[in-house]
DNA sequence: GCTAAACTACATACAACGTACAAGGTAATA
DNA sequence: TATTACCTTGTACGTTGTATGTAGTTTAGC
């Protein structure tokens, strides 16, 4: 009765353990209900993704997601590597490490921005699925030919998908400033009296970044100087001896399509 | 009725409107209701923070916390900002740099692996706090004498605490393994089976470094790794002109006490 | 001293959630 | 045909945040 989750993320596998040779047909498949959780999430946040409104969203009993999913907390998992099989992946071809560096962490950017939801997910689970080891492999090649170590390769990956992360989750901050401007609005006022002359430098900083507050702009801002200097920190590793470390002619702007 | 937030946060300020002039005395501070929610997180973690717990936790009915605090969502955010403003300063002093912004990292550090829950919390308001602001300041300082402008100061210490927060999660994870360690050897089996030959990169670099799966090391080296790139993608702007970037001797170990 | 205002405290209640349980239906196998 | 294995669903329980209404308590103003 309780289907192994790996068994879930594999299901697609030729090895996968064959399900409902004996009893009726699905009415719907695991990969619909995924993929209208997945729907719900992108269109109303992670909240929305209820057992309830996904059995809804597909005409079905809020018991008979059970039947494709063992938990909740399993189908966010299995959403998440959903998402991660279905990512375009960077290209990375014959580039220098750098641009690999830049086109890893602008398409995890794209990736976490398309599915803000994928944010709030910290199940390691996600890490045995296929889509994620997919993704985990096919950005790994991003440091071939780097000499790195196969420890500080998976370091290095980790370093710059984890700088991503922080600043998908910046720009889905500040892209959901509506609700925010109205909190600031009335906070302002009472704040600036609060503050008087204290934190000047907080003050001055934050007035210039506004991020910490309400800005659209410094995220934006944050991630250019942010891969800067996640490019710059690796080259100190990777290159140390070569180049120097000088940031030229890289074009910071889109994400893949 | 409804108490602004910001006022809430600053309610030990001399400005802050005085309440309860008129009726009875609380029986319970807002500070005291603050601090047994923490209490209750850092012992069981954020999901053990339920209205009703924490006003079990001070002998009081359900609804009386509501006197104290508008909603679940505004006491973490008086969680949080209570937590920053407790959390030890790391000296800055006249360190160079270099030191100053591995002690604002390991502090971070610190306090994240304290108080984990604060990992969950992705509330702007924060912001807003005294505790918060305190910090803030504080830590800009750690880019003093360096010529970083004002908006850059302000990225490259968001880029530090970020990376910080990556590294703490990592941590707090890898030190949750009992659970997962379960997982871990009823899944092993099977994937192996799953993944066969294909992506045979990701098997080599994901068995080396561990973490990807389960492993108390790759979290500690992924830290040392992460902190030394941060230190080094700094110095290529901040001293790109007159120092070498090399990694020489600085003692990266314990959190500041 | 008295009344009204401002406040605390609490009991009750509701809606939404995840999901256990059991009953009933259906299709392939023996 | 009987059995087995599965799907589907209604009902129900426990937990959550919190709206609402009521009763009690203290102080300000007269």
């Amino acid at each position: 009765m309780a289907k192994p989750l790996i068994d879930l993320l594999w299901r697609d596998h030729p090895d996968a353990p064959v399900r409902g040779a004996r009893g009726p047909q699905s009415r719907r498949s695991t990969g619909e209900v995924v993929g209208s959780a997945i729907a719900l999430a992108d269109a109303e946040g992670m909240d929305a993704v209820t057992i309830r409104a996904v059995a809804e969203s597909l005409s079905m009993s809020p018991m008979s997601v059970y039947t494709h999913v063992n938990s909740r907390d399993d189908l966010l998992v299995l959403m998440a590597d959903a998402a991660h099989a279905s990512a375009p992946r960077p290209r990375l071809g014959r580039a220098s490490w750098r641009t690999r560096v830049r086109r890893v962490a602008e398409s995890n950017l794209a990736l976490l921005r398309a599915h803000p939801w994928l944010l709030h997910l910290t199940d390691d689970r996600v890490a045995l699925g296929p889509g994620t080891i997919a993704k985990y492999d096919h950005e790994l090649h991003a440091f071939d030919g780097t000499g790195l170590s196969d420890l500080d390769r998976d370091a290095a990956l980790t370093f710059v998908i984890d700088f991503a992360r922080s600043g998908a989750a910046a720009m889905v901050r500040t892209g959901q400033r509506g609700e925010f401007a109205e909190v600031w609005q009335e906070s302002a006022g009472p704040l600036g009296r609060y503050l008087g002359d204290s934190y000047s430098l907080a003050q001055r900083v934050g007035q210039a970044a506004g991020e910490h507050m309400a800005a659209p702009y410094s995220a934006e801002h944050a991630w250019e100087f942010g891969i800067q200097r996640v490019v710059a920190g690796l080259s100190a590793l990777i290159d140390s001896a070569t180049e120097q470390t000088v940031q030229t002619t890289h074009s910071a702007s889109s994400a893949p399509k």
